[in-house]
DNA sequence: CCGAGGCGTTCGTCAAGCCGAACATATGAC
DNA sequence: GTCATATGTTCGGCTTGACGAACGCCTCGG
């Protein structure tokens, strides 16, 4: 291999193999069942959930497509999960949300696949939602007031301007903190 | 190979090959240099670009960390055409000398087709947007403050918690009329 | 004019990924 | 209890991706 000076390019092997169990293991499906719907061999899926080898692109793809992720799922960090955007930051992903008194702003049209809720609550209210269709994603901006918001156990507390978005595939909730708690909530359709 | 109801899983070889040699151009690296830095052979990477074969993950790794780019950038759909946002990552925009920042807080996965921003800005700015495509349609729900916004000639003033939707192929505007306002604005492409 | 050095492509060799089979184990039917 | 089926892991062998070298092409510079 002799000295490389050139990028250190540490392959996320790890992360794919916790990504990958964790998919499957959202899915409900096994090993050899993912692996004969993924048309990869037993063999090569335990290699991977293992941590070890150098996958080809045809393999990685096929167990993305087959368990329904993105790609940049098995890749990208160990998984932000519940990531916060405070008044002032960049980007966010993360758990999962719902709503008191939530109101249809524009509902999803064919085609489009968002819908868009104002929601209204007041302190002590606590809204649990179970976990909605797979791949459904929730971005919560908080308007006025207080909230603790997200997946189940690792809601954050959001103040004015401040934006999270989680996977509503989880348990989440939605819990007003203060008097006249206003915020948007974008539900995203896979 | 017997009939496979397996996931038909055609891997993006041409995007690939394309955002290879798309980036490599952006970089103003000739494919030699790429290689070497990469620490791949010629022979991989011209085969790469020319769309054979099956990259194994160390390859294509190695690749995406020499050319700085996300990865989901050589997956990712043929590239949306005239896209405003290579912002992916990138923060705020801001109106030049005047006070209105809009962030991007989740960008449009492939297979999605809305963006979801928040904007910030105070009195006396006015934000003037030229169409965007035909049938993109912009949502808005002010969190605070007060603000005119819509269709250039027919703009409604928002107050907290009003919404508008308006089609954003015509000239639209946002003008601030509070300190403090903010909002939340769906773009929807069609 | 022609050699030096850059470029991108093509060709053989070697290593490594992938597969299928055999393997241990665990759960449920009868 | 025993068979039957499903799980996840380990072992040869074939396939194939990656490498390095040689190639043709072009542009400089002596």
């Amino acid at each position: 291999m002799a000295q490389q000076e050139q990028v250190s390019a540490k392959v996320p092997l790890e992360s794919i193999a916790t990504a990958l169990r964790r998919e499957r293991a959202r899915a409900g499906l096994s090993l050899s069942e993912v692996a004969r719907r993924a048309g990869v061999s037993k063999s090569t899926l335990s290699h991977l959930e293992a941590g070890n080898g150098n996958p080809s692109l045809e393999t990685l793809w096929a167990l993305c497509v087959t368990l329904d992720v993105p790609f940049s799922r098995l890749l990208d960090p160990p998984r932000p999960h519940t990531q916060v955007i405070r008044a002032g930051e960049g980007a966010a992903v993360a758990a999962a949300g719902s709503d008191y008194r939530a109101t249809l702003l524009a509902a999803s049209p064919p085609g489009a696949r968002r819908d868009v809720y104002r929601i209204d609550a007041g302190p002590g209210t606590v809204r649990a939602s179970d976990p909605h269709m797979p791949g459904v994603v929730e971005h919560v901006l908080l308007a006025s007031g207080r909230a603790l918001v997200g997946v189940t156990g690792e809601a954050v507390e959001l103040r004015p301007g401040d934006y999270v978005a989680y996977p509503a595939d989880l348990p989440h909730v939605f819990e007003a903190l203060a008097p006249d708690t206003r915020a948007v909530l974008v539900l995203e359709h896979p």
